[in-house]
RNA sequence: GGUAACGUGGCGGAAUGGUUACGCAGAGGAUUGCAAAUCCUUGUAUCCCGGUUCGAUUCCGGGCGUUACCUCCA
């Protein structure tokens, strides 16, 4: 499609066209997870977010001229407490974790980065970093601790807004007697005998939680790179953080053009949190729900908006898929998706416009050709849904079942029996006795068919 | 306290300086032994108060309310 993107810049504040440095070369970085529990849903937002971003860069620009890193952190103090609290190795707990974030990502039908980095398999170039950060004086050395001097950075707090000053005036920032300022935060930290630890010019110990992106980003996707993502909750001080010290180390060059955040989701209108009790893990899921569903359910807000999660969200997702299975055909060849009906999703990835032209193309196509049928099924597919064949949809629908197939297939013969002999209140009993156990049953023609609820 | 975001029908959720998409639920009808599915038809909404304007839900100001960030967090 000839439409130019838009994305709504937190540089700025702005819904800005998207100009990419090098169209033969669009860059997006995403922070990945800390990898010391399970993901949960609102992990799975920009998971899915940015993959539907990917897939439209990808639409746009050509397949592969748009790279895409996301990062997984697996060095990190929470990580250390975990396996503490598991009573496993740090190794174990980075690598259970690290495959179920992958199990959720196939969950979720979410692509496959273009690069997943570790933060572990690249700290010589963090200390590169910081090397280069305390040539320039924008960091020194305590204690065999590594702070990064933000007042040597005239741009901190520009992205998110925020002014120094009054932000660290106050008491609400862990004051520690190493740091020159409060408002200087860790590149470098020491490790004891028993927490994972590198050789470096500071001693033994690991990187603080913001320079891997810095150092990682840069190896990938080089000093500067288009977009840069990730949870709204990143933006301070994670992403503040990166700006500095990459702008620092790299001669001043700008880190990325475009800092896109989703929203969070709430549970019953609050903030999801462990405090709260209120986290809902994504493998939760697997056995109840189709991946799609969740997807589809992630979708149907806009990204920068807060969503709500609950029980109705998920049903009525469900239903919509239902629906749409009944139309999915296969495209034969390339099926062009009509650029009105793409449009929403370069105005700043509005999937609730899209999946609403989705509806409208699903309307035409239950009731027209074939050929409508599959720019149907492509529009569904471009977003991720629809990608798995009907008959899957449907085994995963059969093995939730509490009731077999014999069972079925019997309960109908005595109905139609029933019916034969027009005994109709007994009909009617085993049909009501069926729907309670998901199973509906329709009579066509002469026909008797059931499907799952 | 500082910085932001948001407030659209019963629910979810877009868009817009001038008939307010779309889905779910609801209502009526066709169909059916009754249903289901399908099809047709259909009602209902822009937090409050000012201002700008021929006209504002949309722009501006104020208020009220909700939420987030400012501390680990997607």
């Amino acid at each position: 499609m000839n439409k130019d993107i838009y994305l709504s810049n937190s540089l700025g504040g702005k819904k800005e066209k998207f100009i990419p440095i090098n169209p033969k070369k669009v860059r997006m970085y995403v922070c990945g997870p800390t990898v010391y529990d399970d993901p949960h849903i609102g992990n799975a937002r920009p998971l899915v977010v940015f993959d539907i971003l990917f897939k439209v860069l990808k639409c746009k620009y050509g397949k592969s001229s748009v790279l895409y890193a996301r990062n997984i952190t697996d060095v990190d103090d929470k990580i250390i407490d975990g396996a503490k609290k598991k009573n496993i190795s740090i190794d174990k707990l980075t690598k259970d974790i690290t495959k179920r974030f992958d199990d959720d990502c196939d969950y979720l039908n979410c692509e496959k980065p273009s690069f997943e980095p570790k933060a572990t398999e690249n700290i010589p170039l963090m200390i590169d970093m910081i090397n280069v950060l305390i040539k320039k004086n924008n960091a020194y050395e305590n204690k065999s601790h590594v702070y990064f001097n933000v007042s040597s950075f005239k741009d901190y707090g520009k992205l998110s807004n925020k002014n120094v000053d009054e932000l660290f005036a106050g008491a609400r920032v862990e004051v520690s007697e190493n740091k020159k300022r409060p408002e200087d935060f860790v590149l470098w930290k020491p490790s004891t005998e028993d927490e994972p630890g590198w050789d470096s010019p500071w001693g033994r110990g690991r990187p603080g939680w913001h320079i891997e992106c810095s150092a990682m980003s840069k190896k990938f996707l080089g000093d500067t790179f288009d977009i840069h993502g990730g949870g709204r909750d990143l933006l301070f001080p994670h992403h503040e953080n990166e700006i500095a010290q990459s702008r620092c180390a790299n001669e001043n060059k700008p880190l990325s053009n475009y800092w896109i955040h989703n929203g969070f989701i709430t549970v019953s209108n609050e903030k999801m949190a462990k405090s709260q009790g209120n986290v809902f893990k994504i493998k939760d899921f697997y056995e109840k729900y189709n991946g799609q569903v969740l997807r589809l359910a992630l979708m149907s807000t806009h990204y920068r908006q807060a969503m709500d999660w609950n029980e109705n969200l998920l049903t009525q997702s469900k239903k919509t898929l239902d629906k749409w299975y009944e139309c999915q055909k296969k495209p034969e060849g390339k099926v062009l998706i009509p650029d009105d009906d793409l449009a929403p999703l370069y105005d700043d990835l509005n999937t609730p416009g899209y999946i609403s032209n989705i509806h409208k193309l699903y309307d035409k196509a239950a009731k027209g050709s074939e050929k409508d049928k599959e720019i149907f099924t492509t529009a569904c597919n471009f977003i991720g849904l629809l990608t798995e064949p009907k008959s899957k949809w449907l085994e995963f629908k059969k093995n939730i079942l509490e009731i077999s197939e014999e069972e079925i297939l019997q309960k109908i013969k005595d109905r139609n029996t029933a019916r034969d002999n027009k005994n109709y209140q007994l009909a009617d009993e085993i049909r009501n006795e069926l729907l309670d156990k998901g199973i509906l049953i329709e009579d066509k023609d002469d026909k008797t068919t059931w499907k799952i609820k």
